[in-house]
RNA sequence: GGGCGUUUAGCUCAGUUGGCUAGAGCAUCUCGUUUACACCGAGAGGGUCGGGGGUUCAAGUCCCUCAACGCCCA
């Protein structure tokens, strides 16, 4: 280990926190001062989090240092406390995301996904992948956080690879997994199928589209109005409303379907809208008739389900027209169609009704329309097998909903089973509060959850399909089939059962049946109930394949391993496996609380809890869910690495420090604000900080520019963030990458410096103190008053602290420190002791003792600088103070949590302090206002009131004013000063200058007339008020009494001043 | 269309159950380099709390309404 940085002398004047960081950094890993140990008492319970696991497809911004600081924060303050405590942190692979940017950089370096192959690409991704996950952890623990790094798990790693499948394999066996045909959402670019919340709506200047379909019987048309003409193709009916009189001339006929020659019926369903003028929008823009397109739109797939209609695909997996998917009456006519992209073929369906006087008409139409999260490219609903898991069952819906605390929720919906007093039941909490209704909301309306990703990055799904005739199939499987409908899945008792493995069978047509095997993990295969126990896992998968079974190619979702993460990094299903992990899930889960971003409440925060209480008995992953504020960037946009407008944290902690970066980021934390954060560039030619010139992106965002020119105006350039972020420019030595940096973390680095200095200047009045082996005891009669007071206002800064904790209040936190610092500590008590410190042994024990309770309090948020200078300070205390507990300890990340006894609280010493510095203060003003110089002593004249005043101050009022005489107003009074009326006396103030400037004094006497007598009438008004006399509290009237009093004798001193000038 | 949030000093934001003359940091102005700190100290100026209405002895705070902005869901 290092040796201790440092006498005092040797400490520099300001702080630098590049020296300081890697060096503590090194101090807190050689004590392995993260390691959780879950064996270790924990009498008041133990504390614990798992990180959000960040994605690994880009470094860290902003929003993530905010995140990770306040669950450091949390973490940092429980391990004081004496909590054991666990940090998981850990990285997601975040499947279609990382694909997507792997794939992007191939097509760049001229080689494709389909081109490698699934093997090479999955090679591939995973290089990347640990490329940022070292970026990643190198972020985190640059900026302090406290992670239980040995412990770092990965969502694909085995540990979490066992997880998944023996969670799918459960699912699957209880009938919570299931496969169907379904209209999905298709991302023709990534060519996967997204959920629902993988889809974000935007809306689009398009247009609606008046098709006229003739009528079969030749008596005329029907006008249909759509936005996607390209889809008629696919049309299979024509809907009406029954309601509309419309219906009636056109009930029980056909129409011609254009371009296909198909012919198809006019179903009544009450679901399409009514021509109306007059009405809502809808209304307004609709013709009465709906185009039926079940393959390609979720509204025409229930009217086809209602109605029993053919269900036609007309395109393939890229979103173009293709008669490969289903589609087998293409006319000749249509021919031309086939192999056009959608874009194309709308332009090109739209000019053939246009050509054939079939084009009723065109408007403008401004419609939302569902992109793809990842490709921002529109989805396309598109029909195909995939997995689902039966979110909607109570076993999981409801069991989410009963999750939350019945303080947070009053009702459940409809169908979900009331709270009761099940494991579990009602222990979520929000904070904010109002989370809890999104999150309420949100499952109201949930559908079943697809899985199946067509990835290749991701878990492959542990399932194994065979298609089989009707007259092939398996008596078992024909058995439990009997009498079930197309596309319903059940559960097949076979041999594959009995061996272990979890059986489904479905009609995928009248004739064709596909079966499903699940697999559970080896690990699992041994543990599970089964009659034949004659194959292990490689030999049962072997024996299935045997049979024709051909392993699912599709992944699993993320969230469906992200889902699972506070189980899978402690070790479940099976921890024994695992030697590290042992006791983690017993003592650390359920965890204390997760902290994270509002968006994945439902993505996420649903999930996990699903999971944890279906798997563990009803155990809820965490208790409680703290939803932290997003970081904007000065134009009030969401930083984001696909915006490109995100700021690495390294650069604020090059720029600024990784302490006043957490600690700014605390300060933002509020409960209800999003935090704006204008960021500039650092040039790295100049070392000047500037504020960058902007463009706005085609999709309208304000973004620095890419390339940006130095401020020195000398023509030399530097790239932007942004330029990086967008692949638009790369860093060269002549034009290198302009770093960012924001004045908002000033406040940060400033405090740091203070208490920097405040603890220098500290030190070096300790140097040569003696020890003293006594407690001091602060209610004794000879302690100083400053001291009395700086320790009072310790213990009630350490009770604000703690209830800051406890309510999630990080900007409170923040604030109760800088001021307990820099005003109590630094303006106040460091100024007041300066002249007595060197002669009083016990203002030489608080000193130190104040100092070490600092760093303590601080620790959480500010790590860095606390550690360094916890060895010197902790040298340099010469004894301790009755009632505050601060054992002694090698580290600050180790040491306690200061224990105050509440006697310490001294109201007194806060009320004297309260009038002395208001005096002090008063004094300073007419210093101030009189230009009287600072090292000028001054003389001031009192009653006794004031000198009983400034006795009690202990002579802190002569110090904060330098005061050099305090003598008595009513002895002779000197021919030249200036008076403060101060609580109802006149203080009279001599010595200020040589001459006192009559016009200078008249005029600011004139002033503080003024203000009493405004002041007087305010209060006389409402005293004078009966209904405030009689209504408000009496110790409040009471109050505006006093002051009445008190302002009315200020007032008189100030006239008799006055008048005293003019005579 | 539904829900949530925001609107307070030039800027970024605090402001527990209604109750002292509405606060902080930055910026601005004046003075100051006194051996902890100019990343500092002392002092000052600056706000009809988005608009309108209401409840109340009393409204930044509660209610209604309008407007703007942001986010989530459809």
């Amino acid at each position: 280990m290092s040796a201790p940085s440092s006498t005092p002398n040797e400490l520099a004047k300001t702080y630098a926190p590049a020296e300081a960081e890697p060096e503590v950094l090194a101090r807190w890993e050689a004590a392995n001062a993260y390691a959780a140990d879950p064996t270790a008492p924990a009498p008041d319970g133990t504390y614990s989090v798992v990180i959000p696991p960040p994605n690994v497809t880009a470094a860290l911004h902003l929003g993530h240092a905010l995140n990770n600081t306040l669950q450091d924060v949390l973490v940092r303050y429980h391990r004081m406390k004496g909590y054991p405590t666990l940090w998981m942190p850990g990285t997601d692979h975040a499947g279609i995301a990382t694909q997507t940017v792997v794939e992007k950089r191939l097509l760049a370096q001229g080689t494709k996904r389909l081109e490698m192959g699934r093997e090479a690409f999955v090679e591939k991704t995973q290089e990347w992948k640990d490329e940022y996950e070292a970026t990643i952890l190198d972020q985190l623990q640059s900026m302090g956080a406290s992670c239980d790094y040995d412990r770092t798990r990965f969502t694909m790693d085995d540990m979490c690879a066992t997880a998944v499948r023996h969670a799918f394999f459960v699912l699957f066996r209880d009938g919570l997994i299931y496969r169907g045909k379904r209209l999905v959402n298709w991302d023709p670019v990534t060519r996967t199928a997204l959920a629902d919340d993988e889809v974000e709506m935007e809306d689009v200047e398009g247009h609606m589209w008046y098709l006229n379909y003739p009528l079969a019987d030749g008596s005329g048309h029907v006008t249909v109005a759509t936005t996607r003409p390209e889809t008629m193709l696919g049309d299979t009916a024509v809907a009406v409303n029954p309601n509309d009189p419309l219906a009636e001339a056109v009930r029980g006929k056909e129409v011609i379907l254009p371009i296909v020659g198909r012919t198809i019926p006019i179903v009544e369903d009450d679901y399409v809208v009514m021509a109306d003028p007059d009405g809502d929008a809808k209304a307004q823009i609709a013709s009465g008739f709906l185009k039926v397109t079940p393959a390609h739109d979720p509204n025409d797939w229930d009217i086809g389900l209602r109605h029993d209609l053919p269900v036609i695909n007309i395109m393939g997996p890229d979103g173009g027209i293709t008669d490969q998917y289903g589609w087998d009456d293409v006319s000749d006519e249509a021919q031309q169609f086939v192999g056009l992209s959608r874009e194309d073929a709308r332009t090109a369906i739209v000019a053939w009704f246009e050509t054939n006087g079939l084009l009723d008409r065109v408007i403008d139409y401004s419609h939302s329309v569902g992109h793809s999260y990842r490709s921002h490219v529109p989805i396309e609903p598109w029909l195909s097998d995939q997995w689902y898991v039966a979110v909607t069952d109570d076993r999981l819906r409801g069991s989410a909903l009963r999750a939350q605390s019945s303080d947070q929720t009053d009702s459940m919906p409809e169908g979900v089973s009331p709270r009761g007093d099940a494991n579990g039941d009602g222990d979520l909490q929000f904070q904010p509060k109002r989370y809890a209704r999104t999150y309420q909301t949100w499952h109201e309306n949930i559908r079943d959850w697809c899985i199946s990703r067509q990835l290749w990055w991701g878990h492959q799904i542990p399932v194994w399909n065979r298609l089989v005739a009707n007259d092939v199939a398996t008596p078992e499987v024909l058995a439990a089939l009997d009498g079930v409908e197309v596309d319903v899945a059940q559960p097949v008792d076979s041999a594959w059962v009995a061996a272990g493995a979890a059986h489904l069978a479905r009609r995928v047509t009248v004739d064709e049946i596909e079966e499903s095997i699940s697999v559970p993990p080896a690990s699992s295969l041994g543990r599970l109930p089964r009659a034949d126990q004659s194959m292990d896992e490689p030999q049962l998968v072997a024996a299935i394949e045997a049979d024709g079974f051909v392993r699912d190619p599709d992944v699993l979702d993320t969230w469906f391993s992200s889902g699972l993460w506070p189980m899978s990094t402690m070790g479940w299903p099976w921890p024994e496996d695992y030697p590290d992990t042992a006791g983690l899930l017993d003592t650390f889960n359920p965890t204390s609380v997760l902290v994270t971003a509002r968006e994945i409440i439902t993505l996420w925060v649903s999930r996990m809890v699903m999971f944890n209480r279906y798997f563990l008995d009803g155990q809820v992953p965490f208790t409680d869910v703290y939803i932290n504020t997003f970081v904007q960037d000065g134009h009030g946009q969401k930083m984001s690495k696909s915006l490109g407008n995100g700021v690495d944290p390294r650069d604020i902690i090059h720029s600024h420090g990784a302490d006043a970066m957490r600690f700014s980021l605390v300060q933002m934390s509020t409960e209800t604000q999003d935090v704006r954060m204008p960021v500039d560039i650092i040039c790295p030619h100049t070392g000047e900080a500037f504020t960058p010139t902007y463009i706005t992106t085609s999709a309208g965002h304000t973004v620095a520019a890419p390339i940006q020119d130095s401020p020195a105006g000398d023509g030399r350039q530097m790239v932007s963030n942004y330029g990086i972020a967008a692949g638009i420019a790369e860093p060269t030595a002549e034009i290198p990458l302009g770093r960012n940096s924001s004045p908002k973390f000033d406040v940060g680095r400033n405090f740091a410096n203070k208490v920097w200095n405040a603890t220098r200047f500290a030190l070096g009045n300790l140097e040569g103190a003696q020890a003293s082996a006594e407690a001091v005891d602060m209610a004794a009669p000879t302690t100083t008053f400053v001291d009395k007071w700086i320790v009072s206002r310790l213990a009630e800064t350490i009770t604000t602290l703690d209830a800051a904790v406890d309510n999630y209040q990080f900007n409170v936190y923040a604030d109760t420190l800088y001021h307990f610092v820099w005003n109590d500590f630094c303006d106040n008590y460091l100024e007041a002791i300066k002249p007595t410190l060197a002669v009083t042994p016990s203002q030489q024990v608080v000193l130190g003792s104040v100092l070490d309770a600092i760093l303590r309090v601080m620790h959480p948020v500010c790590p860095f600088i606390t550690e360094a200078l916890w060895p010197a300070v902790s040298a340099a205390k010469v004894g301790n103070i009755a009632g505050l507990e601060l054992p002694a300890s090698e580290l600050a990340i180790v040491a306690t949590w200061p224990v105050v006894d509440a006697s310490l609280i001294d109201t007194d010493a806060a009320k004297t302090f309260g009038r002395a510095h208001e005096l002090a203060t008063e004094i300073r003003r007419l210093r101030a206002a009189r230009a009287v110089k600072p090292k000028q002593k001054i003389t001031v004249h009192v009653d006794e009131a004031i000198q009983n005043l400034i006795d009690a101050a202990g002579g802190m009022i002569e110090t904060l004013a330098n005061v050099g005489t305090v003598a008595s107003s009513s002895g002779e009074l000197p021919q030249v000063s200036s008076s403060i009326a101060f609580e109802g006396s006149q203080v009279i103030v001599s010595d200020l200058v040589e001459e006192v400037d009559l016009g200078a004094e008249a005029e600011r006497l004139d002033k503080v007339i003024a203000d009493l007598e405004g002041n007087i009438k305010n209060l006389e008004g409402r005293l004078s008020n009966e209904g405030y006399v009689n209504n408000a509290k009496p110790e409040l009237v009471q109050e505006s009494r006093d002051q009445l009093v008190a302002a009315n004798a200020d007032l008189e001193a100030a006239r008799t001043a006055r008048t005293a000038l003019d005579t």
